[in-house]
DNA sequence: CTGCTTGAGCGTTCTTTGAGGGAT
DNA sequence: GATCCCTCTTTGAACGCTCAAGCA
């Protein structure tokens, strides 16, 4: 622990001391040192350190400092932020007397620590902080796809599309007939729903969602999130089928990504939203009920506001900025989830007169003034009713609706339709409007018949940029699998097995016969009915799939990036400057582009190389005659105890240098067969047992111990098989396991070691059994001993000369059984004669019981044995 | 505002095949 | 004298990735 804490104290000195402007080590490994100081008068500077683990490190610096009592010098050096803010008053003083104390000279300072302080600190995530990060990130995605289906299932509540196609005007009817769903025929439903149904505040959050939904419907305005699920209801009232899709904003995948940013920063961000023309959703503003609009990018938007409810969506910055913000929300998305899936089987209560006002608000719409003013009110004295609750991130569009037109293509389409902004296949507006509002496009997922999909790739331009910010495809896959599944069986994705046997997607195959959906009845009533739903799969497919396959030549469409920065680790694409050490193109094309004067390539060019060796632990070898693709500096030429044999030695150095081939250079490992059962070894009289393909032909790997010997003792030649390193004592240890054998003495030696093992182990059990009786006669013996002393001695107090004998012979007596040792104990071979000392100190004539074999028995159960004495005294002794 | 460079911090990868002394 | 076994000590440098700051 010591060690380490110096080590690290060495690196982070050294690192100080490479930079110029970095404070300078005072250390013990030298006096002079502090004195040349003085003399060169050189400065010294302080860096502020403010994180706890710096700080630690400094204790112990200190600490090393101090104790001048320990035999080697170690490093050390002083930092003033250990001292308390009312000591740094004095700062100067103080660190000078502490350095006086320690080497009796003067150091000057230039600078006080207010100047050094100027550079913050970094204080990185560990890796504990990015694990609880990425925790908190796939229980708030598991939270939100849990709000998003039941959202989805509101959508299908029979009542509330009733009360739906009951408000829409009869000629909007006929859509319903539609054989060929098209862009244009949605239009004028959207622009109804638009101009009927309007974001607004609403108190919602603490309601079962069903209720509050109807009370949207009735104020014919609510939350964004309400508003949007209203839309997909009315849209599958229609029999058109519809998803109901989220942007899952969800807590950051990078450990404290959201809480870094100053307080004002986040105001200043979030002036700019409501300053911007891409507002999309309401503000709320405490004071006052008011309502907006205005037109945006050709969209027309309303705002309105209303008097804050409190509850969650109250959300003080001051409350809350201790804490993280991605936290914040996750606790909030939490809460809502808990509280709408906790009433979910409740009956639908009456909607209360005093929240839902039957006054419609469609003309009471504010000027633009209202809103602006909003904008520019404190946003500590503001509350903000955005979508993702207690997110920074208002007015950024995170619900809409997609309707399947199955007469926009040869197989349909999937369509954006946002109907709070009246956008109708806006799927590219998304990201950018997404962007403008700082909200991230991370996961957008399609919802229906209980089951969602990751469709976030429609939306998604720039899908190098989503990608890191995402969880790991593997689980993020094995969580949506089965719910890809039923939303692919409510939308009629799913094909009929012969379809899938032809598109040859195993996948889905699997999908329909392990089919556990549980669509219900009404879901399949909202979304099963649809005419072109229905239709023969002939037709239509696979839904499913042609989705599938849409979305996945947008990922390898992706247009090339304008900054080279964004190559670095680009999925498609790559220019050589970015390239690792071992890594090339090959073949260099075809040439993509270019970007800022670097060729682009495409990423499958790239490939890893190798040194020979590391080709042989995959089983392969480079060629003969294959010139080096790449050739690096080695950077193990130097290390200790080489230096000085490289130095000046530039053949040695070109030596150095590593050469490294490509997969493409080399072929299968050929190694000599075995012949006449000799293994083939190499230089050091082994064989390295990388894997299998490392084996010599003809040759077998035993792994198992003891098996040299065995090899030995037969004459059968081997080869220690080596199967890898470990670091131990300092240094780098070969770790072997069993031997490399011919196959043909496979079995004999087999045979041998089995015998050889049985062999071995009796002789253990006998060793074992002997160590036992060695120890069971040893304790029987001292307690025997002990006790015949005892009534000899201790019941007569005599004389100090009998006290002395009784000392030594108790001295005797243990090192006469010290002295048995291993050996057979003498109790075993005296014919089983047994003696034991009368304990009864009442006897006045000493008598030596004798057990004689002829008075033995056994008892049956115990494993015990009993034993008499002539004089009838009987003992029972546990057989050993 | 965007993109580039640079530096720092942290985690990962790669390297690699003992020597001396005492006991038996 | 040969052989076996135990005990030393507990890498560390380079690289890759990420982020922040500064600059153009």
């Amino acid at each position: 622990m010591k060690s380490n804490n110096k080590k690290k104290i060495n690196k982070n000195s050294q690192q100080n001391n490479n930079n110029g402007d970095k404070p300078r080590r005072i250390t013990r490994s030298s006096n002079k040192k502090s004195v040349d100081i003085i003399r060169e008068n050189q400065p010294l500077k302080f860096r502020q350190l403010n994180n706890q683990r710096d700080e630690q490190y400094q204790n112990d610096e200190q600490h090393q400092v101090q104790s001048d009592n320990e035999g080697d010098w170690e490093d050390g050096s002083l930092n003033p932020s250990t001292l308390s803010p009312k000591n740094q008053v004095n700062y100067d003083v103080k660190v000078n007397d502490i350095v006086n104390q320690i080497n009796g000279v003067t150091v000057e300072f230039d600078a006080l620590p207010e100047s050094s302080s100027k550079k913050k600190r970094v204080r990185r995530a560990t890796a504990e902080d990015k694990e609880v990060a990425e925790l908190v990130h796939k229980a708030h995605l598991l939270c939100l796809i849990a709000r998003g289906r039941f959202i989805d299932a509101a959508c299908d509540d029979p009542l509330i599309q009733a009360a739906l196609l009951s408000l829409l005007p009869s000629h909007l009817l006929d859509i319903s007939e539609v054989t060929k769903l098209t862009i244009n025929s949605l239009a004028p439903l959207v622009t109804w729903f638009h101009q009927n149904f309007h974001v607004k505040s609403s108190s919602s959050a603490e309601k079962p969602f069903n209720s509050a939904l109807a009370c949207a419907l009735e104020m014919q305005g609510g939350s964004p999130e309400e508003v949007a699920a209203l839309s997909v209801a009315l849209f599958r009232a229609l029999n058109l089928t519809t998803r109901f899709v989220s942007i899952l904003d969800v807590a950051s995948l990078k450990p404290e990504a959201d809480s870094d940013e100053p307080p004002h920063l986040d105001r200043i961000k979030r002036k700019d939203v409501f300053s911007s023309s891409t507002l999309m959703v309401s503000k709320i503003k405490e004071e006052g009920t008011s309502s907006s609009s205005s037109v945006i990018n050709g969209n027309k938007v309303h705002e309105t506001s209303d008097q804050s409810t409190g509850g969650a969506q109250n959300i003080s910055k001051e409350d809350n900025h201790q804490k993280r913000k991605g936290d914040l929300e996750f606790e909030m998305q939490l809460q809502m989830a808990m509280a709408a899936t906790s009433v979910e089987t409740s009956e639908m209560k009456p909607v209360e007169s005093t929240s839902c006002s039957l006054s419609h608000p469609l003309n009471s719409l504010s000027p633009f003034k209202k809103l602006k003013r909003i904008a520019e009110e404190s946003p500590s004295s503001s509350h903000v009713i955005s979508t993702a609750i207690g997110s920074k991130k208002v007015g950024a569009p995170l619900y809409w609706a997609e309707v399947f037109c199955n007469g926009e293509n040869l197989t349909g389409k999937w369509v954006h339709i946002d109907a709070v902004n009246s956008i109708v296949d806006g799927e590219l507006k998304v990201e950018a409007l997404a962007a403008a509002c700082k909200s991230s496009l991370r996961y957008v997922v399609a919802f229906a018949g209980h089951g969602a999909k990751d469709v976030t790739r429609r939306y998604c331009a720039k899908w190098y940029q989503i990608s890191p910010k995402r969880i790991d495809p593997g689980w993020w896959d094995a969580v949506l699998s089965s719910l890809k599944e039923l939303e692919s069986r409510a939308t009629g994705g799913i094909p009929s097995k012969e379809v899938v046997g032809e598109v040859g997607q195993t996948s889905l195959t699997h999908a329909v016969t392990s089919g556990k959906s549980r669509l219900s009845e009404k879901s399949s009533v909202g979304l099963g009915k649809n005419k072109e739903t229905c239709s023969s799969g002939s037709s239509v497919y696979s839904r499913s799939i042609a989705e599938d396959m849409e979305l996945a030549t947008r990922a390898l469409t992706e247009p090339l990036p304008t900054n080279q920065q964004a190559y670095r680790n680009h999925p498609l694409y790559v220019i050589e400057k970015w390239l690792s050490k071992y890594q090339i193109l090959h073949p260099k094309g075809p040439l993509l582009g270019f970007c800022s004067g670097h060729a682009v390539y495409p990423r499958t060019c790239v490939q890893t190389l190798h040194t020979k060796q590391r080709w042989l632990r995959e089983g392969l070898q480079v060629r003969l005659n294959e010139l080096p693709s790449k050739v690096v500096k080695s950077c193990y030429k130097n290390r200790k105890g080489q230096v000085t044999e490289v130095e000046n030695s530039a053949e040695v150095a070109s030596e150095a240098d590593i050469a490294l081939f490509g997969k493409w250079q080399t072929e299968m490992l050929c190694l000599p067969h075995a012949v006449d059962g000799k293994v083939p070894k190499n230089e050091r009289g082994q064989v390295d047992v990388w894997s299998e393909k490392c084996l010599p032909p003809g040759t077998i790997h035993l792994r198992l111990p003891r098996l040299v010997p065995v090899a030995k003792r037969l004459g059968i030649d081997f080869a220690p098989a080596m199967v890898g390193f470990e670091f131990r004592n300092g240094r780098s240890v070969p770790v072997y396991e069993g031997i490399v054998v011919c196959q043909e003495f496979r079995e004999t030696i087999l045979e041998a070691y089995t015998e050889e093992e049985q062999r071995r182990e009796e002789e253990e059990k006998k060793r074992d059994e002997r160590q036992a009786m060695s120890r069971w006669y040893q304790l029987l013996s001292s307690m025997v001993t002990r006790q015949r002393l005892n009534d000899k001695y201790m019941n007569n107090p005599e004389s100090e000369t009998e006290y002395n004998d009784l000392k030594a012979e108790s001295k005797s007596s243990r090192k006469d059984t010290t002295d048995v040792g291993e050996s057979t104990p003498p109790i075993q071979e005296s014919t089983h004669r047994t003696t034991v000392h009368d304990i009864d100190g009442t006897d006045e004539q000493y008598h030596e019981h004798v057990f004689l074999t002829d008075d033995e028995s056994f008892v049956d159960d115990s494993m015990t044995q009993s034993k008499k004495c002539r004089c009838g005294l009987s003992i029972q002794v546990e057989e050993l």
